[in-house]
DNA sequence: CCTTGCCTTGACGCTGACGACAAGGTTTAG
DNA sequence: CTAAACCTTGTCGTCAGCGTCAAGGCAAGG
């Protein structure tokens, strides 16, 4: 397979492929010509990077888990490594809801207060029981 | 006041008040020698700049609350577009959050799933009830 | 032979909010 | 006279994950 039709199954671009391999994530072998040859393996190893970067990990944070697909596991999430980078994850992600959450609620204080505002405005403009 | 001193004041480096200033957020009087010169309004503007961004917005959307101080406002958010900008923040986090949420549930199921591995590897080599 | 359609490497662009540095002017204190 | 401590404009660098040319090689069909 080469990179135009890995690229293709893999819902990809072929810029991004070569760009993974420049990071190490991807290895293919090269034809005579100097083509990139894939195997099906890759394609589970680009599917399973564009599903992590998906969920916002960064290309560092998925190195384990192809690594661990490479080492002959069913899936990349099973090695200890990969279990590490899952925990960080999850913890930063948590963090990330408690201060979104705290975001969100100062954005309805504001509001609030700014509806609050126009609603006296008007009140002394229009007094509704003068 | 001099760039220096409201830099310091508003807790910033004088690099982010000329950058503010490049984006059109802040408008400084000049002294004879060229020097940049700000009243004490600009220190509430700047200040109210930082807090905004410490939340998420861009600049851009902070340009209606300093337009609203300048109109002479005690508070950046009690005018029309700067309410309509808290509202489609406001969606703008609660859809973050959704997404984040899932995230997390992703990944809660991929940790479970890799430990139930473990598990069960470590069952097949250390059979507790042989 | 020429076009079409793959492929190659290399290098710049993009987004956002600045940091860092260069090269120089101004003012004050010693 | 000079050093210190301000200020000025201008330009490049940063982080991440690519997009988008540029310039050219290779293979096959008409």
């Amino acid at each position: 397979m080469l990179i135009g039709e890995l690229a293709e199954r893999a819902g990809t671009s072929t810029r991004t492929l070569r760009y993974y391999e420049a990071h190490g994530l991807v290895r293919p072998r090269r034809s005579a010509n100097g083509y990139r040859v894939y195997d099906e393996a890759e394609l589970r190893v680009v599917r399973e990077i564009r599903a992590l970067l998906d969920v916002g990990f960064g290309l560092d944070d998925v190195r384990p888990f192809v690594a661990c697909l490479r080492a002959g596991n069913a899936s990349g999430d099973v090695c200890p490594d990969s279990v590490l980078v899952l925990r960080r994850k999850l913890a930063e992600v948590d963090d990330y809801l408690d201060r979104l959450t705290a975001v969100r609620q100062q954005l309805r204080t504001q509001l609030t207060h700014a509806i609050a505002h126009r609603e006296e405005t008007c009140l002394r403009r229009r007094p509704s029981a003068p």
